[in-house]
DNA sequence: TGTATATATATCATTATGATATATATTATT
DNA sequence: AATAATATATATCATAATGATATATATACA
């Protein structure tokens, strides 16, 4: 799925700036795409040329100026468009894995020509890491973000967030039970 | 971690051609990092000119030519040195998570915008495409890819083959349970 | 007979990353 | 009280990676 599209759809749950984007591509409901924001905001640039959305600066007081994006009718279509577009390729595809590239697993894989404490390091941090995104996952209080409490009510949303938290324990009592099975 | 580093890591295990390498990477034992071609055949071509490969040429009679890359001791301490590097810096980073890029979540996140019947054989095939690499990677038979046998008798490899199953199975356990919960 | 898949390498336009720059407020540390 | 680090916010750009395409042959399949 390209940038644009992604931007777009989640620009149709209501306006946003590209850092807002940003946070809720790497927020709780999420790491599901990751974008940089170098990808972000020449996407969000050309999709105003091109009127697919809107721009309203918005001065801060406190805190630099806020580009507000807000996705037009225009943009709407185009959205729906390439979904459609992007479904179909996923069907076709035969490809229906995603693309993962994962420093920790690559490490653990290479793990023995790495000090074992240093490995122990490793999986400490990433404990204690995953263990963060899935009480984030999992919280159902307030949050802060608009675009994560809309995303968090709707159907796929509340399916793709019980998707990940199964994953992500599946991933955490794995390495809890069986660190100790690596150092030999 | 960079491109030549992987390379090196998987030559480790044995001489291999580029072809072999990403057959590797997309295999059984693996989905842990990808890498298209247009990124390992010019970081081996690099590779072998900084010496830290050599190369075969082997002509095969009924194939195209295969060009067998084995690594030298300047590259074995090389990959070394920038493993124990990207190790150090993975444990400064304060960014423990993967990067990912799954097509199929975003169309399900999206799916509100998709036809239903599509959305439907979209996890049909997904279901299809995870339950096959499940038995891939839990498969204890011969293995036509020596680099696959070699990795699969690490401890390593015994370790992420395992938490690669788990997550697998945890993902496919809840998409059947949870599917009929996407359509509301 | 024609088509699709597997083996095998290579190039390249387009896209994305990761680093860096800029600026300010708040929070944490020494 | 001073300093460092983190969070908010946008933007650019050299470098790196992708995805498409080209080339060539053999086998399996319909």
């Amino acid at each position: 799925m390209q940038t644009d599209t992604i931007c777009l759809g989640l620009l149709t749950t209501g306006p946003k700036s590209g850092y807002e984007i940003k946070q809720q591509l790497s927020g709780p409901l999420n790491q599901l795409f990751n974008l940089s924001y170098g990808s972000i905001y020449p996407t969000l640039g050309k999709l105003l040329v091109e009127k697919y959305v809107t721009c309203k600066q918005h001065s801060q007081e406190k805190k630099p100026d806020k580009k507000v994006y807000t996705i037009t009718k225009k943009g709407i279509s185009y959205f729906k468009h390439n979904l459609l577009e992007d479904a179909n390729s996923y069907i076709r595809s035969g490809n229906y894995g995603d693309q993962v590239k994962s420093e920790f697993l690559m490490l653990i894989l290479f793990s023995k020509f790495i000090p074992k404490e240093m490995t122990e390091l490793m999986i400490n941090e990433r404990l204690l890491f995953t263990k963060q995104v899935y009480q984030l996952i999992n919280y159902e209080g307030p949050l802060s973000n608009e675009g994560d409490t809309k995303l968090r009510a709707t159907p796929s949303g509340i399916f793709i967030r019980g998707l990940m938290s199964e994953i992500i324990n599946a991933g955490i009592k794995y390495l809890e039970k069986n660190r100790n099975k690596l150092g030999k």
